[in-house]
DNA sequence: TTGCTTACTGACCAGTCAGTCAGTATTATA
DNA sequence: TATAATACTGACTGACTGGTCAGTAAGCAA
């Protein structure tokens, strides 16, 4: 632990640690990015919340832009991992699969630490082009393909209808984005279940409100 | 029309039009707003974009934020009134009732004019927390409301499954808003045609995925 | 034509903040 | 203990922008 004087005579204590740095300063970064936007997060309140000084953020990335896109890669990447193996990893109905599926995607992409990606992306997306398209081209194309893929066999094994066919992707896992922003901009008026929510989304996409399915 | 030397010793013309300003200012403005988000649009820009000088601004807003709140406000208040009436229009099934208030809600809510409203609610929300309570409790309340009674309404009549009753209200819309945030953000990688989509939301809500709905 | 009002301009000011770097404290090495 | 290497600090700079206001010119009235 060392100590250094500031200019009022305080003195200010930190340590030396190369390796936790990164990952102390994109944690505290999501947390500033996620509450103020892009433009309107301060390095200064970034540093602080990860308790060092600015100069310190610039020792491991070489720009705002930079510290931005990698906090939000770095949240995303672990996650999506996951959802490659989805379509395979289950045997059983369509339905079921799809079951779990969404609980998969809830836990994953709605999880504390991820929750906030959707609203910052929809923010700032169309500010840094690169990001946009790695999460349209990484997380929402494989996702949808995922779906689709349960779909088309549901539709196979005579589970589901052929209808379904024709869907447009976006609107099947709408409900999970809605959760997201609800979350992240709403939730203060009326806290959302996610449990209740997700058992919503999985109603409503195996049945509708048709009185048949009953 | 006037004219103006500035120190390059060029010329750049103006009209008086004090009726007409606001109205280009604010649409300049929500043109800005919704490319930048609120901090990274320059007020220079916004004035260019609507033809006249920063102090011109002045003279009709008394701040950004006045300007923003505005801009955002002066979008909503002529489609709510609509969503008003939208309970008691419609003669017909619950189905055929729901049909069409999703059709008018993607006429209002998603024209040309106002799409880019749920964008900007989710992206400075937190900043504004008047506007984001306005929109709440004026739209997003008063659509679910509208939803849920019609819903009942089918549940009544025997159209509907009762266990509709248990759903997350914010569920049943999710797809409009994600089509809202898919033309704002996504658009570019794949369009979404609208109409299209529209029908896969009407069909996602009253038939789902079940064989027995074919 | 003259004089008055006012819509509008744009240079300027004051505050903010990303990014820099000289200096300091800590740890490693000999 | 002396020396080198380096993690870290924080005052500083330069660019940028929200907001101001003295000045300009359009348009109207008499």
């Amino acid at each position: 632990m060392g100590q250094t004087t500031t200019t009022d005579n305080t003195t200010v204590s930190y340590c030396r640690r190369k390796d936790e740095r990164p990952g102390e300063i994109l944690k505290a970064a999501l947390e500033e990015f996620s509450i103020n936007g892009f433009a309107a997060t301060r390095l200064n309140d970034v540093a602080s919340r990860a308790g060092i000084s600015k100069g310190t953020i610039y020792l491991y990335f070489n720009s705002k832009e930079e510290l931005f896109v990698e906090t939000v890669r770095e949240r995303i990447l672990p996650h999506f991992e996951k959802l490659e193996n989805l379509s395979e990893q289950y045997e059983g109905s369509a339905k079921e699969i799809l079951r779990e599926q969404l609980k998969t995607i809830y836990k994953e992409l709605l999880s504390a630490d991820a929750i906030f990606i959707p609203k910052l992306i929809i923010s700032e997306g169309n500010r840094f082009p690169e990001l946009k398209k790695f999460y349209y081209e990484e997380i929402i194309k494989r996702i949808h393909k995922v779906i689709k893929s349960v779909i088309e066999r549901g539709i196979t094994s005579g589970e589901f209808r052929p209808s379904a066919l024709n869907w447009e992707q976006q609107a099947t896992l709408s409900p999970a984005l809605a959760a997201a922003i609800w979350k992240t901009v709403f939730d203060e008026y009326a806290s959302l279940d996610l449990d209740a929510y997700l058992e919503t989304h999985i109603d409503l996409l195996l049945y509708g409100l048709d009185k048949r399915c009953e």
